[in-house]
DNA sequence: AACGCGACCTGCGAGC
DNA sequence: TGCTCGCAGGTCGCGT
């Protein structure tokens, strides 16, 4: 479940159902799904059972669970925590759910996914599922274990029960994201003025801000009505305010709506779609109206063009390309 | 630096 | 009833 509405939904789910619960035992049905993990599926297996889960933790479109007891980093976690009894942890299972990728509790009984492609079990708690199981269609998304580091900036590696200024390897290349408080306005858009690019490009960019994907960037330039193509190197200072605020809450409206769901392929770790996909206003919705142009007494319709090899969804009208080329 | 493209995959609906 | 094509919420790495 791809972006960032959808992932924090899992990342919330997750944490009630395996903070603190030891993984007894881990079966990687498919070693596709673990193919990040340089050194095996043997010894990703091997460095997981008996872990101890501190915590789960999302920047942008990376989820991954802190874990103390690992044999790789040793008893008690990380090398010498500051407090005894807090451990500080240097190793972390990296979750990336790709374009397909699912994180389910279930039950043992519960027959198997037709996608499954990694069991851990845990170990045993009051009225909780056993098992969490990594689901996975088209396999772009994996589950790999990953150093933890210090944070450039020294805050938060990304939203966390319990916030450390450490952040998984693997995802310390990724820019903060619109919901994370750390998040720096002023700090991004010196950065898009500096691009030769166009805005879209730079939204779906994680290394600029993260957490954006295709079905939010059409939402939020809808909403800032602004053309996906506007040179970043144009933009004024209200104008990136106004597609990063849109951007922030549309995600916001989106995680309360418990994510977007087409289909069966999105859903929260019990296995339930959220229904944001009724308040789209671009995404999906060429040939339609576009509802504000609507609510003015406007006619026009929602157009779709190939982009990066995808498509985009905007209003001819409201989110113009000038004629000119004069932005 | 930026970009375009292919690679990584499975499945679904449309059209013939 | 097939079959092929285009399409899908992502990311990475390679060319130019």
């Amino acid at each position: 479940m791809p972006e960032l509405p959808e992932v924090e939904v899992v990342r919330r789910g997750l944490v009630s159902w395996v903070r603190g619960r030891t993984i007894t035992g881990v079966e990687v049905v498919d070693p596709r799904s673990v193919r990040r993990h340089a050194l095996g599926p043997e010894d990703f297996a091997g460095n997981l059972e008996g872990a101890r889960v501190l915590d789960v933790v999302r920047r942008g479109k990376f989820l991954w669970l802190p874990l103390a007891d690992t044999p790789a980093a040793g008893p008690g976690g990380g090398p010498s925590g500051p407090a005894a009894g807090t451990p500080v942890p240097a190793v972390a299972l990296m979750a990336h759910l790709g374009m397909s990728g699912q994180l389910l509790m279930q039950d043992s009984s519960v027959a198997d996914e037709k996608h499954l492609k990694v069991r851990l079990q845990l170990s045993a708690a009051d009225g909780m599922p056993e098992q969490l199981r990594f689901v996975d269609q088209r396999i772009f998304g994996g589950l790999f274990l990953t150093s933890l580091i210090p944070t450039a900036d020294g805050g938060p590696g990304g939203l966390a029960e319990t916030p450390l200024p450490l952040i998984a390897e693997e995802a310390a290349h990724i820019a903060r994201d619109p919901l994370d408080p750390y998040f720096s306005f002023e700090e991004f858009y010196r950065r898009l003025r500096a691009r030769k690019t166009g805005l879209k490009r730079a939204l779906l960019d994680q290394g600029l801000v993260s957490g954006i994907g295709n079905i939010y960037a059409d939402e939020a330039l809808w909403k800032a009505r602004l053309h996906f193509a506007r040179p970043t190197d144009t933009l004024r200072r209200a104008e990136a305010g106004r597609v990063l605020d849109a951007a922030r809450e549309v995600m916001t409206e989106a995680l309360a709506a418990g994510g977007t769901s087409f289909d069966s392929l999105y859903v929260n770790v019990n296995g339930a779609s959220g229904y944001f996909d009724r308040s789209l206003n671009a995404y999906g919705r060429e040939g339609k109206e576009c509802k504000r142009c609507a609510a003015a007494g406007l006619a026009s319709v929602m157009r779709r063009e190939q982009f990066m090899n995808r498509s985009s969804y905007s209003c001819p009208v409201c989110q113009p390309r000038p004629r000119n080329g004069r932005w």
